[in-house]
DNA sequence: TAACTATATTGCTACTTAGTTATATTGTCA
DNA sequence: TGACAATATAACTAAGTAGCAATATAGTTA
């Protein structure tokens, strides 16, 4: 991760970072881009990775479309969609490396010297 | 950024993650983690810098430093917060890079040739 | 002690949204 | 055409939370 000073962003490019975060703070979204990390999979399948409803999944899909997270390609009846924007995948690990170093600290409280 | 494969969490992990996105996902903590970026500031510094009510910057100084994000320390009368986790910078940049980059494509479709 | 300052907390309201159910839309095939 | 399959949409409910106003807590100074 990189250092970096001066660190200014206006406050109207703040609310657009936060919005960001916003689409990728749901459980279930993370799961679906997960799903689709290895390709692109159609609505059918993508509700049966993730254990969830039809409706349930087509919203999710239209919030992360409109996000320009993924993209829709229709066939025939199907709709099948893939990743765009790779770069949620890399977030993702940088949260869970800074996760995973915060509860190693904490753990490490607990060692007896 | 890193291209990885296998990208396997677990559900419980993913929950994990989606919850430092949520945290992040508020632009008034974004604001205050950009005001703090240059040092520790205190509860009434932020409250100014940020214009905001002081009970609302406590309440959200709260929530950063549940997750680890920063420390308190007080002196006296006054309260000092700090950042302690710094990849946060890093993965705003990384968001605003991505937001960028996308915003560039979406106006090129309206360039002539 | 009392008055003052800085921060934290509580109770409340308004807003947002995830998930469900039902239904609409669209495409395919007989 | 009608029956069927896949996806999208609409209406609704329940849960979470940001911000505000009032108050509590804790430290300082006289």
């Amino acid at each position: 991760m990189s250092k970096n000073k001066n660190w200014s962003m206006s406050p109207e490019a703040l609310n657009l970072v936060a919005e960001r975060f916003k689409i990728l703070a749901e459980p279930l979204r993370l799961r679906i881009l997960q799903s689709l990390e290895t390709g692109e999979m159609s609505v059918g399948e993508i509700t049966v990775a993730v254990e969830s409803t039809q409706p349930n999944i087509s919203k999710h899909l239209k919030i992360l479309q409109d996000a320009g997270i993924v993209s829709r390609r229709q066939e025939g009846n199907t709709v099948f969609y893939r990743i765009t924007d790779e770069t949620v995948f890399a977030l993702c690990d940088a949260v869970c490396a800074s996760l995973k170093e915060r509860f190693a600290t904490r753990s490490a409280i607990f060692e007896t010297h």
